[in-house]
DNA sequence: GCGACAG
DNA sequence: ATCTTGTCGC
């Protein structure tokens, strides 16, 4: 059995190289590969900032039907680095998924993939914490190279230090593409399919959508459990 | 040294 | 991410 990765309690006390190490142990650990078997049921993730505040929300479906919501908050553990937001926004996140009362088959994360300096982004580091398939999908590149696609549709590689980490992806009209990467027991290929298999007319993948609209109302509102 | 840089 | 009105276009 591989030695569990360091409690986030501990995470606001390494150095930035620390940081950098647990993402590579992490990157080890990840698997880029379609093993995730029969994807029924799939819950977005999506966090909010307001004040001094983390919160996050889950949205489960399953085809057109949303089966299950949840929401997490906590204190904002530290400032927003790129390339180390998943110690910002992990433990919220990974309270919210694991409230759930059913596990999803796989997460589709507002947040990256193996697109990432270390190839290990929020996607990554959720999936490889929770042993669940996921798959990251931001609307800024963070690294990497990629050839943007100009129709409706069109997916181009994004490649980073020689290697396929994701995709480029023109998810709809009059919009700015998104990229698309595996975070954990997903290809590149497999990813990109995810998304355009959950994909009804907006630009981000519905439980994604859903989880970015619930996290907005969860934050404006009294901060009462989100309805249905 | 300078700019770039998920949310 | 967040601070924010109107406005152009489907």
């Amino acid at each position: 059995m591989e030695p569990s990765l360091p409690d986030p309690s501990t995470w606001t006390h390494l150095t930035k190289e620390g940081l950098y190490r647990l993402q590579e142990e992490v990157a080890e650990r990840a698997t880029f590969d379609d093993e995730g078997g029969d994807v029924e049921r799939v819950a977005g993730v999506d966090q909010a900032f307001p004040g001094d505040l983390v919160l996050s929300c889950v949205v489960s479906m399953e085809g057109e039907d949303v089966v299950e919501r949840s929401a997490a908050e906590g204190e904002t553990p530290m400032p927003y680095v790129p390339g180390l937001l998943v110690f910002r926004e992990m433990p919220t996140a990974m309270a919210a998924v694991e409230s759930l009362d059913d596990e999803p088959d796989a997460l589709l994360v507002d947040g990256s993939g193996a697109i990432h300096p270390r190839f290990a982004g929020l996607a990554t580091h959720l999936g490889v914490a929770l042993d669940l398939p996921t798959v990251g999908v931001i609307k800024n590149l963070l690294c990497g190279e990629t050839e943007e696609p100009t129709e409706v549709g069109e997916a181009n590689p994004v490649l980073y230090e020689g290697r396929l980490v994701g995709y480029s992806f023109l998810s709809k009209e009059r919009c700015n593409p998104v990229y698309v990467s595996p975070g954990h027991r997903f290809s590149p290929e497999g990813a990109l399919d995810l998304v355009r298999e959950w994909l009804t007319g907006h630009k981000l993948p519905e439980p994604i959508f859903l989880a970015d609209r619930c996290v907005d109302e969860y934050g404006a509102g009294s901060r009462q459990p989100p309805p249905g």
